[in-house]
Formats: C-alpha cells, sequence, structure tokens
DNA sequence: CAGTAAGTCAAGCGACTGATTTAAAACTTC
DNA sequence: GAAGTTTTAAATCAGTCGCTTGACTTACTG
C-alpha cells in the first residue's frame, strides 16, 4: 500500500482528470464521437495514449466512470433504505429508487453529464453491458424492489416485473432529459432536482398500482 | 417522372437494401460501430460508396430509416385516432400512442431491429435532433395529446407536460427492450405485441392519472 | 546517492474511415 | 444502334484512429 503521497495521488488525479474530461466530452459531442486522443488532450495530458495507459481501453474507462457514480449512488440508497425499512408506504420505497439519483445529481452541482453519458452508454449493446454489471447488481435494488413486490401482491407477478422496466427507463431518461435542458439553458418543467423526484414518484405510484387487464384479453 | 421501369426501380431497390442492411447492423453492432463501408458490404454492394452516393451522409441514411417506419406508423396512427376520435375513454386515446408503433414492428415480422437502432440515434446528441424532427412532428401525435390533455384536467399543466415525457420513454424503451429479448431468444414477459401494448396502455393510464403531490412541498 | 520503477511525453506504425475520382456496365432516348 | 445518362464497381487520397515504442522526468528504495 502506497503511502498516500506524490506518486500515487499524482496518477489517481490524473486518472480522475480523464474520468472528467472523458464524462464531459462524451455526454456532449456523443460517446462515439470521441476518441482516446481527444479525452487525453482535453485531460491536459500530453500523453495522446493517456487513456490507454490509465485504463486500458474506452470500455475499460466508461466501466471506471459508471463505478465512480454507482458507488455514491449506492451510498445514498443504502442509508435511505436503512430509515426506510419497515414502512408499509409504497411512496417512500419508490423514493429509494428515484432520490439517491436525483440527490447525486444534484449533489455534483450544475452542469452535470453522467446522465447523459449514462443513457447512450444504456443504449449501445456493447457498453450497455458494462452499465448494467455496475449499477443494475447493486444489493440495494433487490431489497427495494422486493419491497414494492409485497405491497403490490394484487398486481399479477410478470406485469411486477414489466413495469419493473418501467420504472428504470423513466428515472434513467428523465434524469437526462432534464440534464439536458439544464445544460442547454432551456426552460425546465421542475425548480429543482427534488422536485423532479416528487414528480416522479408520484408518477411511479399510479404505475405500479394501475390496474392490469386480465391477460389473453386486449383492451381497446 | 420516370416510368415505373427497371433503372429507377434498380436504383430503389438497393436503396432498400442499403437500409435493411444497415438498420440489422445499426441494431446489432451498434450505430457507431458500423462504418457506410461495412453497411455497403453487407447489403451486397461491391461498391464500397454506395452509402455515400444513395444517401449522401450517414446522418442522410438515418433520416430515411426513420422516416421509413415514421410513414407507416404514422398511418397506422391515423386510421385509429379516426375510430377513437369523440371517444371519452382516455384508454382508447394511449393505445392510438402505443398500438401503432407494437403494430408496425409487429407485422414487420421477427426479428426486427428498428426499435433498438431507435433508441440508439435517440440517446446520441447529434442524430438525436433527427429522430425528433421526423417522429415526433407527426400531426396525430398532438391530437392524441391535446385528447389526453382534456382528460385530465385534474393535473397541473407541468406535471401534465413531465407525463407526456414519460410515456415517450416508455413506449420507446419498452419496445425497445422486447425487441431486444425477440432477438436473443431470451424469455419475454408478454407472448404478443398485442399483449405487450396492453400492457403499457395499463401502466400509463395509472400513470396520466396519479395524483400530484402539491409543488414545492417534498413528499418522501 | 546511485539505481529502479512509475508516470509522462512525443513520434510513428498499420489499419481503417469518409470522400473523391476514374472506369465499366446498365439502361434510356433519339 | 449511337449518344447520353444513371448506376455500380474499383482504385485512390488525406485524415484519424488505437496502439506501440523509446526517451525523458520524477519519485521512491536500498
Amino acid at each position: 500500500m502506497p503511502p498516500a503521497t506524490s506518486r500515487y495521488e499524482r496518477s489517481e488525479s490524473t486518472r480522475l482528470a480523464i474520468m472528467d474530461a472523458a464524462e464531459r466530452l462524451y455526454a456532449e459531442e456523443g460517446l462515439f464521437a470521441v476518441s482516446n486522443r481527444q479525452v487525453s488532450e482535453a485531460a491536459g495530458q500530453g500523453n495522446n495514449a493517456a487513456v490507454g495507459y490509465h485504463f486500458g481501453s474506452k470500455a475499460d474507462l466508461v466501466r471506471a466512470i459508471v463505478q465512480r457514480h454507482t458507488d455514491d449512488i449506492e451510498e445514498r440508497r443504502i442509508v435511505m433504505v436503512d430509515r426506510v425499512r419497515g414502512s408499509d408506504d409504497p411512496r417512500a420505497w419508490l423514493a429509494c429508487l428515484v432520490r439517491p439519483v436525483t440527490e447525486h445529481l444534484g449533489a455534483l452541482g450544475a452542469p452535470t453529464w453522467f446522465a447523459r453519458f449514462s443513457v447512450q452508454a444504456m443504449a449501445d449493446p456493447v457498453f450497455r453491458r458494462i452499465v448494467v454489471e455496475e449499477a443494475l447488481s447493486a444489493p440495494s435494488l433487490r431489497e427495494i424492489m422486493h419491497a414494492l413486490d409485497v405491497r403490490t401482491r394484487e398486481i399479477p407477478d410478470e406485469v411486477r416485473r414489466e413495469r419493473a422496466a418501467m420504472l428504470r427507463h423513466i428515472v434513467h431518461n428523465m434524469c437526462a432529459e432534464r440534464e439536458r435542458n439544464l445544460a442547454e439553458g432551456a426552460p425546465t418543467l421542475r425548480r429543482t432536482w427534488d422536485e423532479a423526484a416528487t414528480g416522479m414518484v408520484d408518477a411511479l405510484q399510479g404505475l405500479i398500482f394501475a390496474p392490469a387487464s386480465p391477460s389473453g384479453h386486449a383492451a381497446p
């Protein structure tokens, strides 16, 4: 273990610089429009191969960026789940799904890039797997989804799983959309990340409790 | 106007071949992992610049692909809106949002690629604009959203607009997810596109009517 | 303090990309 | 069927990519 001194620190600080630059460029220009060279230069590294040296491949860089944010989000989620455990209010559990993300983005201070970066990675067939591995394997998520399951017993199992996917898509994409509006200086429907979270929790509550049509019969 | 004969037909058939090949490659390998050359070759064109000749740029090819599908979807939507007009059932109007898309995908016959291709394009900062232009400017969409608006008068205006975005994200991403599962041979939660549409309409109904927390107050 | 290792820099390699150009082939028109 | 146009094919070009290499700087070690 290196002493918390310069050699390690120097390396770590350029690693951070690279991740910061990459995140911003990816969100603004597009994940695939940005080369490792550009990232290295934008990070202030004369070395055009800095990404390769510190991370290996672009995929490894993406993984590192995702992990960095996911770690903070997971911390917040664990704290919130600890407070909510035992509660019967489904809103409280939905909030555990939404607020750790919005609070993380809020805490970063505008502008943020992670949400836009994240949806790009999720859309790509190969990077998708990386993000899913890193972000959706969090143990606290399982507990939340289970808590929501037992509070929606009247909903058929498969419909519940289907709606779980919808929850994910809404949180993911609505955060990215708000982030994009903030970055472009466009008007946002909600003033703060906190209010945006409230809006999502409201909608998601309606979604998960919506009555399900009997299977096999096609409604209008 | 060319006679519906061979020169025009030949050109048109390679245009179609290129669009087909591009759509498939984009969905499977990733929009940006695939070069124009690869598309040309996969389309059976010895000419490595066929994409450039027939479409101009990659962006133009993407626009053409989106337009091709959007046209069919819009046709279906217009027919459905015509049948639904005057109805007071919000489910009927939600179905106008969902079913034209699912029925289009169903009619193409498995496997399809458009939904996966579409979310990739929507995630990218530059291609996003193209897709939005082509797909979200449809006149029938405005009528549907207006019809839903007047049937949710109890919901504040800004919340309604926020939820309109959620509807889009759900339809878009759930279709892509189902398409991905079909392509990978993974089990799907719904047996048919028709049933998948029903599942979405159910959930969306709950979503748009969910009570909205009073603004300015942060619920749990 | 000399020696080793880590980190940074700069140059260059082969591979590939989009685009352009030239040649051949297919088709239309006269 | 000759002349002209459109489509396909093939070759080529400049530019960029990821990756490797080797020299240089800096920090730690015995």
